[in-house]
DNA sequence: TATTGTTATACTCTATAACTATA
DNA sequence: TATAGTTATAGAGTATAACAATA
């Protein structure tokens, strides 16, 4: 292997999808604390609100240690967002599941996110439907 | 405003991006703990291969407090990274700046990085050229 | 007076290991 | 015995406020 260096398009591309990666996480973060919650909590009661989870599949999507959901729900819990139910088939079981209270502050999460991540708006819908496709092909 | 809702495509793309952030960031934290470094001393290590810097300046480019940065520059000090240098035109200042061995270190992370980050490699030239532009035309 | 870096403090997220209650 | 969730613990990143040295 004589070089693994990457031609300058690639490394083009490399350090803007960084760009994109650092706009995304500050936006993400500045926008659950407009809602008083921190990006995890903002990303698990985002998750509960598609539907009720275990803890384990919780800290499944979030990759990290289920000891670590205790934490973030019990936040959650205590401010009234996200309650703990019985799983009625499995008694080890606890499903997290957002009250009302979680469900509405998810719906106005959701839509502040939507008009954060608004730079889309300056392409045209064909140029849309051509990045969508670029970044599909680059994750496969 | 009827509706600020997204057109389908669009909620797509920001899906995509989604994965993409998650992707990134998986793969940062894990190039970075395999040297034994988290990804926050990885990123300063990597600001102060380019040049040296004042304290300040870290946690400006890093968008956290100053008292943060001492922490940090702290820990790589202690492994021998960094080190702290007096800067002669004002007192106050300390430029933290890469030892030898921080050095080399940065340029093996690079390099781990770029492989990483090598989901690219799927795309043909002009494919990666219409990524960048439409990248660079979303960040505008 | 204003600025640079640090310290002190408190909170959150993180992983590891040990514990409990179920299965 | 295996699994789900919790607790205990420790390390790291974060913000805020107060401080010393220097400008």
């Amino acid at each position: 292997m004589p070089s693994r260096r990457a031609d300058p398009v690639t490394v083009e591309v490399v350090e803007l999808i960084g760009d994109v990666v650092a706009r995304y996480h500050t936006e993400y973060e500045h926008v659950a604390a407009s809602h008083q919650l921190t990006g995890a909590q903002a990303r698990v009661l985002n998750l509960l609100a598609m539907e009720p989870l275990p803890m384990r599949r919780i800290a499944q999507k979030l990759r990290c240690e289920p000891s670590n959901v205790t934490g973030i729900v019990d936040r959650l819990e205590t401010r009234g967002l996200v309650e703990r139910r019985p799983d009625p088939a499995d008694r080890r079981v606890k499903l997290a599941a957002p009250t009302e209270e979680g469900l509405r502050t998810a719906d106005r999460l959701r839509e502040s996110l939507d008009f954060a991540r608004e730079p889309l708006a300056g392409l045209s819908t064909q140029e849309r439907t051509a990045l969508r496709d670029l970044l599909k092909r680059m994750l496969a």
